[in-house]
DNA sequence: ATTCATTTTTGAGTTTTATCAAAAGTAAAT
DNA sequence: ATTTACTTTTGATAAAACTCAAAAATGAAT
């Protein structure tokens, strides 16, 4: 079943449940399919479900003075959810958007709080990977931090090779902190190297 | 006794521990007094340990190009380790140095590791701290992303009021992702305002 | 194939910030 | 009080990126 390939890519990946939690994981996620350009949580909801990219893909984004600054990009077997919100139950200021047709493995945070409470091995999980992300954004931050935006770029590229071909040349440029006419000039520059 | 009083004020802050656990870590954690200026870790050392500002001020920074950038602020109450080395068990990109004479409380990650394994509460404490440090990085990285290098000024103002007079300007600067020509500039325009 | 809407690229001028250099200010030590 | 070392400010110039505008390219729909 898709449930139990999924689970164990996490769990081999991050670290290991019994299959007494898993059985009870597996009946509390749920599969949902989502077609290409669909918003799942938009600005002022409160968002109580975290994402996880089986197939497909999708951005957080917000909005600042009405442009759209994308925030972060979730492929396949990446986590993705309104993060603030999420975690400290307030309104979004995310909007989450896939940007194909995706398939998410969703977990609500109501359900989140029973496993964690139920199981400590599921407890563990989330904090080795609440640690993953947060490792993730240290990454992020010194790259945004003192890396020209070429720089930028080719990291981004390194982690998501094919980028350019799954998200629009504006929400990458948002992503790096540029606009998007920075962004052009900088992929044709490099492309004449 | 000191200790009881810090990791009340951090089970408060964050989650609570049972007595067995609390005196467990009361066990394992240690108070460690440092004067200004000195370096608790450097580039290339293995850092096993975590630290915890009862009193003074430290920071994290890296080399790049010859330049320290700064990469975190801790303050009272806040956590500062080399977070990657800490986490992953690599050699440290990062030194720390306290910016003042500071007192720590220092756990080491071999005991965190066996208080996760036999505490389910110290675990959630763990997941919990770690999520809130994940949404300040988060908050960070919206900051850096696209907020003027005033506004950033200060947002950082906002979170750590005197800390002009705590940090060296250069420090401030990199932390914001400028230099301290610039930084020296905003402040000047900002006073005569 | 043609149209229409959207995305990407290119151009010109402006603003912001970096760089390099020097001057001014601050603090500790003799 | 004076020296010394260090930090902060100021100035001039250069580089990077932004803004606004328009042209070119792409892709979906008829």
């Amino acid at each position: 079943m898709m449930l139990d390939e999924i689970l164990q890519g996490i769990t081999q990946n991050i670290s290991p449940l019994s299959a007494v939690t898993l059985a009870d994981v597996k009946r509390l996620a749920k599969i949902r399919e989502v077609p290409k350009n669909e918003i799942l949580v938009r600005e002022g909801d409160y968002s109580y479900e975290l994402y996880y990219v089986v197939k497909g893909g999708a951005r957080a984004y917000y909005l600042k003075d009405g442009k759209t600054i994308s925030d972060w990009f979730a492929f396949e077997n990446d986590f993705i959810s309104s993060i603030v919100s999420f975690f400290l139950e307030v309104p979004s200021q995310h909007y989450i958007e896939t940007l194909e047709d995706t398939t998410f493995m969703v977990l609500q945070l109501k359900d989140i709080e029973f496993l964690c409470d139920k199981y400590h091995d599921f407890e563990r999980l989330g904090r080795l990977s609440t640690t993953k992300t947060m490792l993730q954004l240290q990454q992020r931050i010194v790259s945004l931090q003192f890396k020209t935006s070429k720089e930028r770029y080719d990291s981004l590229l390194e982690k998501y090779p094919k980028i350019e071909l799954r998200a629009p040349l504006g929400d990458i440029a948002s992503y790096l902190g540029i606009t998007q006419e920075t962004l052009s000039r900088l992929r044709s520059r490099k492309n004449r190297i």
